[in-house]
DNA sequence: ATACCTGTTTCCCG
DNA sequence: CCGGGAAACAGGTA
């Protein structure tokens, strides 16, 4: 499930850790998650180091750990954290476990999409560091917004908002959410945009994205009542606005839901 | 059985 | 070199 807020609601359920020492550690010998990174490399800088602090960027995470240690995931399309009991048995698709005294931490991922990195060094590492702006960020402004659509003019609008070198933590249900709220139709090519549609793009981009972290990433339950997020999941949907059946099609490589009265692709 | 999926990377085309 | 799009990755669920 995760996000930009999913993913921070995600990342502070390993608050618990925080401050406290690594004791043990279990990697799962299968997982993709690992991609080229050593499994014995990471258990041996990650035992014994104490976990320090915890931050998101869009969907990604980073955690600091003593002895100039960072860990950096990312939870890929089915990845999730928890934190459970010291008496708890590793389950079939637990990519990493990080056993402390009190407290186990579980990185679970069934599909594997997820991402694991190791950074030794006294400052974050590179690619943490070099990650394009955040929504939330204020350097994330109209005209940053307008040289994407200028440069990726033949992109439609849905493809573009899911591309994470610009909207660090935009996903498929946000961006429907942003499309339908700013009234434009997923399709609708980013070149084609007219200043108004921009500009009310942009300002839908900072509203869900402020949106979600207030409702989401606070307590972890489902945006506000009366967001598209409530019914764009499966067909039958009906739009909460004009009350009509909304539409689902594949956009961008992805399935989108719209509403076919309020985001039309053009005018007649 | 079949289709679908809140993500990213890789490959291929023009 | 680039921008754009499809396929691939893998397992759970309906």
């Amino acid at each position: 499930m995760p996000e930009l807020a999913e993913v921070a609601f995600a990342c502070r359920q390993w608050d618990i850790g925080l401050g406290k020492f690594i004791k043990k550690v279990h990697v799962h010998p299968k997982s993709r998650v690992f991609r080229d990174l050593s499994r014995k490399q990471l258990v041996r800088e990650l035992t014994g180091a104490k976990l320090l602090s915890s931050s998101t960027h869009g969907k990604q995470m980073l955690f600091q750990l003593s002895g100039n240690r960072w860990l950096g995931l990312h939870l890929g399309m089915t990845g999730n954290l928890t934190s459970d009991t010291p008496s708890y048995t590793c389950q079939k698709h637990d990519a990493l476990v990080i056993f402390q005294s009190c407290k186990v931490l579980v990185f679970r991922d069934p599909r594997q999409f997820g991402r694991l990195r190791l950074h030794i060094g006294t400052i974050p590492p590179e690619w943490w560091a070099n990650l394009p702006v955040s929504m939330l960020d204020p350097e994330f402004t109209l005209s940053f917004l307008l040289k994407a659509c200028e440069r990726h003019a033949k992109r439609p609008m849905k493809a573009l908002l899911l591309d994470q070198r610009y909207f660090q933590g935009m996903g498929n249900w946000m961006a429907d959410e942003v499309l339908w709220r700013a009234e434009i139709h997923p399709a609708l090519r980013a070149g084609q945009m007219s200043r108004e549609q921009t500009l009310k793009i942009f300002n839908q981009i900072k509203f869900v994205a402020r949106g979600a972290m207030k409702s989401v990433g606070e307590h972890g339950g489902d945006p506000p009542r009366g967001w598209l997020f409530h019914v764009r999941w499966k067909d039958g949907g009906y739009c909460p606005k004009a009350k009509i059946p909304l539409v689902r099609e594949e956009i961008g490589g992805r399935t989108s839901c719209w509403c076919p009265t309020l985001q039309k692709l053009s005018y007649d």
